[in-house]
DNA sequence: CTATAAATTCGAAAGTTGTCGAACTATAAA
DNA sequence: TTTATAGTTCGACAACTTTCGAATTTATAG
């Protein structure tokens, strides 16, 4: 209970550390712009959701996509589900929320 | 001209690597906290922006402290300025406007 | 059942970070 | 001029990160 502030400070601290590798940042932002709020979900733009499509489009092997998106997870940033072979990821809206919060107090 | 995105990009992940580390990220909310508007600012809440009393609050040597606020004003978090023996220290209000925007888009 | 496609896990190499104490610099007080 | 206070710089070291390629798992197609 007496650490409830240190927590709420490492976890945002860990939210940064997953948004502070510039892959990861890309990634977190080619995801989040697929969601926002108005945009139509075209067949093409869904496809572009799966780690495959992340890598080619950041010239990075697989087995690092693997990791980032493991670590972008881990802390509450994206979700993912199967999907036949590929896994789709996309953007938990409720941690967008949060930062917004967090720099408007 | 083709990088302009890039940099962009790579400029806010050095902002969140800024903020990742929890003692820099404390350091950050004690500042910025000082100077939100409204905020009456007593001599008290002032004498405590000094880089040894943010030491003090984290119990971290000075030499550590000075190396946090060096990152931070790297990247543009905060500015600094010489008072006789101190060193004052806050919070940017841009770098706040420029977060708050990128997570509101 | 076998081959292919998509993603994960593992181990290693190279690089970066956080921390400290000691030595140094700058300012103010006695 | 000497002493005290506030910060910075430097070197070292352990811990962590990023990246890759190889081996492995999971799922579909032939």
């Amino acid at each position: 209970m007496s650490n409830n502030k240190t927590k709420y400070i490492d976890d945002f601290a860990e939210v940064f550390k997953a948004l502070s590798n510039p892959h990861r940042l890309k990634i977190f932002m080619r995801l989040v712009s697929c969601c926002r709020p108005g945009t139509v979900s075209l067949v093409d733009e869904e496809s572009s959701a799966y780690v495959g499509q992340l890598g080619e489009e950041l010239e990075v092997v697989k087995s690092t996509v693997s990791h980032h998106i493991k670590e972008l997870k881990r802390v509450g940033i994206i979700r993912t589900e199967r999907r036949g072979q590929k896994i789709a990821c996309w953007v938990d809206p409720n941690i967008v929320e949060a930062l917004k919060e967090f720099f408007t107090r």
